[in-house]
DNA sequence: TTTTTGTTGACTAAAGTGGTCAACAAATGT
DNA sequence: ACATTTGTTGACCACTTTAGTCAACAAAAA
């Protein structure tokens, strides 16, 4: 009953999409860095996300990807889906047509109760929830580090590309 | 988040022994018959169950394994960690103790939950009321059949061991 | 003492997990 | 045009887990 790496590793990259909602793209390189995730893990595990129009990518200089949806509108259950298939603990409970014998089977009906209680927390929450909760668990100066460390971020950048003139 | 073979099986052979609680032993021959599980792997995936005292074994003729403790005392949330461990969908979850940050991390709050949601319906069943749906999933008659077949098997091998004198 | 039944450890095939490598493709900046 | 920055894709790999199997053994009963 783990999660996989690709689950929790793609919600944090949602997550750090979510935060930077309407700013623009962020660079692979820099979720990874944040997150601690391998740049080339992330570079495929996020490949169902992309393809199912959840986020969108840019090349190019100041390129990255971006979340497409609002926040509020990408549920967790969703996210896990996409990175690591149905969400019911046995497959009969998924696939229901495909085990007929399931109704005669009481085990069938508490891992059906089993997917419900996960489903029910997974639904109900959005990338939206997430960041709230984020800002609620940074103060305000942390967020605003945050923030500040972005813009150096790009004011770095040009200062450098300045400087190789 | 899958449920592996060894709990579903394992979750089987119990209800198994909890309808014929207080009736003596079970073959595991039988249980692997009736629940459809490898003989062998059967063997290996009750062990856990025995050592944490759950169950028990009789060897020799007339033998099987057999529940201990009454099937109202047994939860789900036991039998499943005893199986595949852990219950929580990340290790972080299970064990704040080894992940400093996970304070910080608003992703370790949904596991959290999730895990919450998920221990709440694993641990308010317990064998007990597998065995009430159970009976309530089979009419009686079909309950009476079942009786009547353990019946016949014990008679069928009386008879035999006649036959062959 | 034979038969029945569980015990134990070693072994294995297949799949899944968590990555890495390398060649490529498309934007941008100059 | 061309170099640079970024994402894309497919192949590959080490390692672990899963789901078993085999075979020799141990205990209890008939």
């Amino acid at each position: 009953m783990k999660l996989s790496t690709r689950a929790r590793y793609g919600t944090k990259a949602l997550l750090e999409l979510s935060l930077h909602w309407g700013k623009g793209p962020v660079l692979l390189k820099d979720i990874a860095q944040r997150q601690e995730i391998p740049l080339q893990y992330l570079e495929h595990l996020i490949r169902p996300l992309i393809q199912a129009g959840i986020i969108k990518t840019t090349r190019g200089a100041r390129g990255g990807i971006s979340l497409i949806k609002p926040p509020k509108d990408v549920r967790l259950s969703e996210v896990i889906q996409l990175l690591e298939g149905p969400i019911g603990p046995v497959a009969c409970v998924d696939n229901p047509e495909l085990y007929p014998r399931s109704n005669l089977c009481v085990t069938h009906d508490i891992w059906a109760e089993l997917k419900k209680a996960i489903c029910g927390v997974l639904e109900s929450t959005t990338l939206e929830d997430l960041v709230e909760r984020q800002k609620q668990k940074w103060n305000l100066k942390q967020l605003k580090d945050r923030q500040k460390q972005y813009a150096n971020g790009r004011d770095m950048k040009k200062k450098n590309s300045n400087k190789n003139k």
